[in-house]
This record gives structure tokens, C-alpha cells and sequence, in this order.
DNA sequence: GTTATTTGTGAGATCGGTCTCTCATTGCTC
DNA sequence: GAGCAATGAGAGACCGATCTCACAAATAAC
């Protein structure tokens, strides 16, 4: 924004008064015979139509905006759009809205409220028609209540808010780790590790509590030292599984919340010398191509990633176009899929 | 568009009118005390200042940005976001961006050239302060050409369009392919596939050449039937994948032209019971997590992803505060990276 | 042939800011 | 105390498009 160049670069775009001057008619009948409204007549139509073709004139979005007090863009808030699972997200939820005839604008928060809240800012005042968002934080959101009571058209994806009235998508966390974390139990397992984000997340929170639950059911203490946060990225889930499996008495089992975690996990594991399921057993959440390459594949908790787009599209435009019912929450099942990363502590050489 | 609600839903905005009232000012005085510019009395500017707050001003980035004649927003149009490649991209710029203060506007142009020039059409409608753009197509690019001659700012990124005079940031495509190739035919290969987009991009169309020449230098000849055109997703090159190996006289080798077939050719082998590298031989173009997560990793042509994006913001930026020096081609070197995936034809079972 | 009605068009208000211009103070200098 | 600059603040133009309103011309109705 500083230093930016004076106002104009290029020469002054066309206007409808341009438009209008040539076909020699005023700017009203202009926009008349232009956007097919009120009447018009035949010749003067023609000669706006043909002044405005040969002007190359396309209006202005902005200008149009304003007066119509809205933008026809849609907000898509992901926490990170490199995560292949926000990022399929974004394609689905693009092709969705270009039928529609209008343009998503994806600003990523990085996870990070004060950048989400800034974000949301933004797109307010860019009078956006709706936003999809996957809320950074699960709780403290009222920036987002304000956002709804202001009528502005939300839908919550991938995570909830508490006390944000809009719709939502999301997937059965909880029941999903559950699932993960009672199928390495059965398979012998004990100390079994996790890989999570901060719990400021809703997701992580959730995942979290169904690892404890299943733990908790099992009569297995639930152990701060095998429990690591990271952030989402390779890297950091490098670091993390390196520290979770550098301690002595090292976990024989690791559950990882999401695709990126589960690469690094994996990665770190191949440096470290351990092998899956050998020496850990690994169960990860989201599925991903890199899952079914790997010598064994990689079992994982499957989110219908394909669904959640289109259908916070379809959430959205409803309540675009109207719709006041009570606000819908979706919650997709997840579904576990068994590979081969998984086998019994004692199966391999280790203790 | 169409079915939308009246106008507003919620309530209305506050504008700078309301806080203007509120304080007792004038909308002059009110504007100068937020944007601390001109004479403004210290306790006028308190009350506006108190006043803004508690009404929660925002300000209407529509109403500032039609005075000001653009939007302080960045068009990013991608062939795709979902390929990693851009996702990187995407990210990077995103995160540069936002040290400017400025928005970014993803729109994916799905590779498809009547869809780019929509998106153009409508980013120009808005006014942008800029374009990051990887043409769909490397030629016929009238309204690119347009765009520059209007003075839009334009960096070309990935890929070069014809006589569009505009900054752009390519990698060495073409040696880059022709190093790919001669590693193989070093190895022994003489019948290597290719699977590689539609030739209209011109990423597709460089990398073909590397591949031709190379062959050509080693007096082999170019066969179509070793050839598939494939749209860059994982499925349609699983299919482009089965289709080059189920003909008689396998090819020995085979070079993909970026990640998302590397996958798909990879899954397709798989499935049809081919290993690699005892029956087939792969290099891939454009590194990705999953090259070294298989057995054996793969060889791949690798780019400096990383340096793409910043470098793009930094030209473009350049360009908004006003540079109107000739335009600057940058092409980055690229490096072959030597994994597993590569062997002597006679090594495997078959012939 | 005169009144209604339909049709076509332009002037001007409006959206919400920004900014120029003008004018009224105040303060300072000589 | 006159003269002049510095300071503070309002009125109104403007950005580009849309839309209401008023009005004129053409057509229809009686």
C-alpha cells in the first residue's frame, strides 16, 4: 500500500459515460440498453450495444458494488490453503461457485486468530456476500458473532465455534480418533502417542478428547510426555515425532491428526531408523495419496474431503438467497481404513 | 446472481457519516481524523475517534477503493490450486502479500483458456492492483497482451504466453526435460514414454522439446504411440498411464511432466503389476513429498518451487509502485535429483 | 379531437468514501 | 494593531454505475 504508484498506471478504463458519449444517448439509457432493464429503444439500444463493443467497455465491478451494497464474491477463510485438505476444499468449493457467477476470494489465517480476525475484517468491509470458514480457534470467536448477527452469511467448515449461530460442516472427530485409537488397542497397544495441533483448534480438541475417552475406557493412563503439539506442517511434525520418540520407554504406537503430520511423522520415523509397524504402529487422520505408496500403506481415519465443499456452497447460497431456518449442522462420519501400519508391540524386535 | 435477496439482509453498515454525526463533525473532518491526514483539531479527532469505536466503524473498502480507482487486492489465477505446485505458490505469495497489506484473489483457471479469460475479464472489472498469472495457454493471448497495454501490472509465472511484454518467472523446462531423458537413455532406454499436458501450455510444450531433442541427439526417433496428452490430474493419468503400457513393445521408461501424473503413472504401474524400476523406469518433473516415500524413491526433476512466488510478488510489486523498465525474464536453473527409480531396460524380467 | 396509456429518454440522486476549495479562526511577527 | 502564515473545519465535487422520477413523444382509446 505505501508507495504505490499515483493513481493511475494505465490509461483510464472505459466508463459507461464513454459508452454513452459515442452512442449518443445519456449514461441512463446506456445502462438501459446494457444491462436489459426498463425501456429502451431498438436503434438506440443498437448503438449502445455496438459503441460499447467496439469501446471494449466491461464496467465497473467496484462501481457496481457499491451501489448494489455488495460485492458478488464469497470469503474462504482455510487455516492453511498448502493442506491438501483445505486445498481440495478450495478447488471444490471454486467450481461450485463459478456456476453461480461469482468469485471466491481464498485469504489463508494461517492458524492464527489475530490474522483470522483481520482476515474477517477485511472481507466485512469488502462487503463480501458470504464467507466459508474454518475458524482458527474453537472458542473466544466474537468477531464471528458479530459477524452472523450482522447478517452476514457464515458457514463454519472442518471446525465448530462455540456460540457462533451459522452452519456448519464438520466430521465426527472424536468418533474418528476413537475409532483410530481403539483399533491400536486391540492390536495390543499401549503407549500409544500423539500428534496434535493446539487445542485452540476445534478439531485438535475434539480428536483429542476421543483418544483420551478410548485411553480412558481401556483403563490406560493418559500421559502428558506422550502427547506432542506441532503444527500443521511436515517440519514441525518432524520435530515433534523426533522429541516423542527420543524419550525412553518409547510409545510402540502413534496416532497423527492430519495428513501433514502423518508425512512428517513418517518421515521422522525413516530418519530415526524406525520401522512401521516393526517398531511403531501408525494410524493417521485424513486420507492422502502419499498414504497407499509407503511400504506398508498407511492406515488412516478417511473424511469425505469431496463433500464438505459443494455442500458449504449450497449451505451458503441458501442462506444467501434468504433462507432464516435455524442453523444446520452437518457431521460427516469418518471411516477407517486399514492398511498395513499397524501390527502388534511385541511383532517386532523391540521389547 | 440470480434469486438473490433484497439488498440487505442485515443490518445496515455503519459509515462514516453515522460516526461523523456522532462526533459532531463534518464527514471531512471525520475522514482526515481516521486517516490522519490535513488539519484536525486534537479534541474533534478524540470524538471521532471514540465515536468510530464504539459504533464499530469499518470503513467501506468498496466506496475507498471506487474513489481511489483500484482495489487493494492481487489476482493469483493458477492452472490449478489443488496441484501442489501452485498450492506452494499460492501460499508464498499469499504470505508475501500480506506484509503489503494487500488481499489475495485465487481463481483458478482449471486449464482452460475461455475460463482464464473470464476470470481476467472480471479481475479487470475489479479493479485489481495486480496479476500473478499462469497462462492456460502459450499463445493466442489477446487479452494478456490487452491487460499490459492498459498498464495492469502482469507477472507471468510457470509458463510464458507469446508477445505478452510482461515480467514473467519460468524454470529451464526444456533442459530440465532434456536432462530427464538423457539420464534415461544413459541407463540404456531407448523407448520412453512421455505423458504431458495439452501442448497449448507452454510448460507442456518446452518439456516436449527437451524430451525431442534429447532423443533426436541420440538418433532416436519420436513415436506418437509413446506419447500421451493427459490434463494434469492424478485419474486422467492413471488412464494415459494404462493406456501407453498396454500396447505391445512396452516402452522401457517412462518421463512424467509434473507431480500429479507422477502419481497417477505410479498408481497406474501399480496397478497393472509393473515395478518400478525392474519393468519400467520413471522420472518425474517437479519434486514432490511422495518421490521419496516409495520403493524406490523416485527420480525427479526438481524446481526452486520456493523462490517462485516471492519473486513474483517482488517483480509485481515492483511494477504497482510504478518500475517501467523493459520486462524481465528470470528462468531458473532446474536439478535432477538421482533416486531409485531408475535402471538398465535388461535389469527386470522383461526382455 | 381529446384524453389515457404506453414507450423512450434524460436529469439528477444515490452508494460511501476522499479530497479540493473556501472560509474562519488563531497565533505570530514587526 | 495591521499583516500574514498556520491551523481547523465545513461544503461540495467526484469516482462509476444504477435507478427513480419527470417529462416528452407516440400510440391507443373513446
Amino acid at each position: 500500500m505505501e508507495g504505490d504508484n499515483p493513481p493511475f498506471a494505465g490509461k483510464r478504463a472505459v466508463t459507461i459515460k464513454d459508452v454513452a458519449a459515442v452512442a449518443q444517448v445519456s449514461r441512463a439509457t446506456a445502462a438501459r440498453a446494457l444491462n436489459g432493464y426498463g425501456y429502451v429503444g431498438g436503434a438506440a439500444a443498437e448503438r449502445v450495444r455496438e459503441a460499447a463493443e467496439r469501446l471494449g467497455y466491461r464496467g465497473n465491478r467496484i462501481a457496481q458494488a457499491l451501489r448494489q451494497g455488495q460485492m458478488p464474491i464469497i470469503g474462504f477463510v482455510p487455516g492453511d490453503i498448502q493442506n491438501p485438505f483445505f486445498a481440495r476444499i478450495a478447488h471444490d468449493v471454486d467450481i461450485e461457485l463459478r456456476r453461480s457467477r461469482r468469485s471466491l476470494l481464498i485469504a489463508s489465517s494461517e492458524e492464527d486468530p489475530v490474522q483470522e480476525r483481520e482476515i474477517l475484517d477485511n472481507l466485512r468491509a469488502l462487503n463480501v456476500r458470504g464467507m466459508i470458514v474454518a475458524p482458527a480457534s474453537g472458542e473466544d470467536n466474537p468477531h464471528l458473532i458479530r459477524l452472523v448477527q450482522e447478517g452476514m452469511p457464515l458457514v463454519l467448515i472442518d471446525r465448530v465455534a462455540a456460540g457462533v449461530p451459522c452452519d456448519s460442516i464438520t466430521v465426527d472427530n472424536e468418533g474418528g480418533a476413537h475409532e483410530a485409537v481403539a483399533y491400536l488397542v486391540a492390536n495390543g497397544h499401549r503407549r500409544i502417542a500423539l500428534i496434535h495441533d493446539d487445542s485452540r483448534i476445534a478439531t485438535a480438541r475434539e480428536r483429542l478428547a476421543g483418544y483420551a475417552r478410548c485411553l480412558a475406557e481401556n483403563a490406560i493412563a493418559v500421559e502428558d510426555r506422550l502427547i506432542a503439539v506441532s503444527q500443521s506442517t511436515v517440519e514441525h511434525a518432524i520435530d515433534a515425532t523426533i522429541r516423542l520418540f527420543s524419550q525412553p520407554e518409547r510409545p510402540t504406537a502413534l496416532f497423527t491428526v492430519d495428513s501433514l503430520m502423518t508425512t512428517g511423522a513418517l518421515l521422522a520415523l525413516r530418519t530415526m531408523g524406525l520401522s512401521v509397524p516393526q517398531d511403531v504402529s501408525l494410524v493417521g487422520f485424513d486420507d492422502f495419496d502419499l498414504a497407499t505408496f509407503t511400504d506398508p500403506q498407511i492406515t488412516v481415519v478417511a473424511q469425505p474431503v469431496g463433500q464438505i465443499g459443494p455442500l458449504a456452497v449450497k449451505m451458503l447460497l441458501d442462506r444467501i438467497r434468504g433462507s432464516d431456518e435455524p442453523p444446520r449442522s452437518t457431521r460427516f462420519a469418518t471411516r477407517l481404513i486399514v492398511r498395513g501400519s499397524v501390527a502388534h508391540p511385541d511383532f517386532g524386535r523391540h521389547r
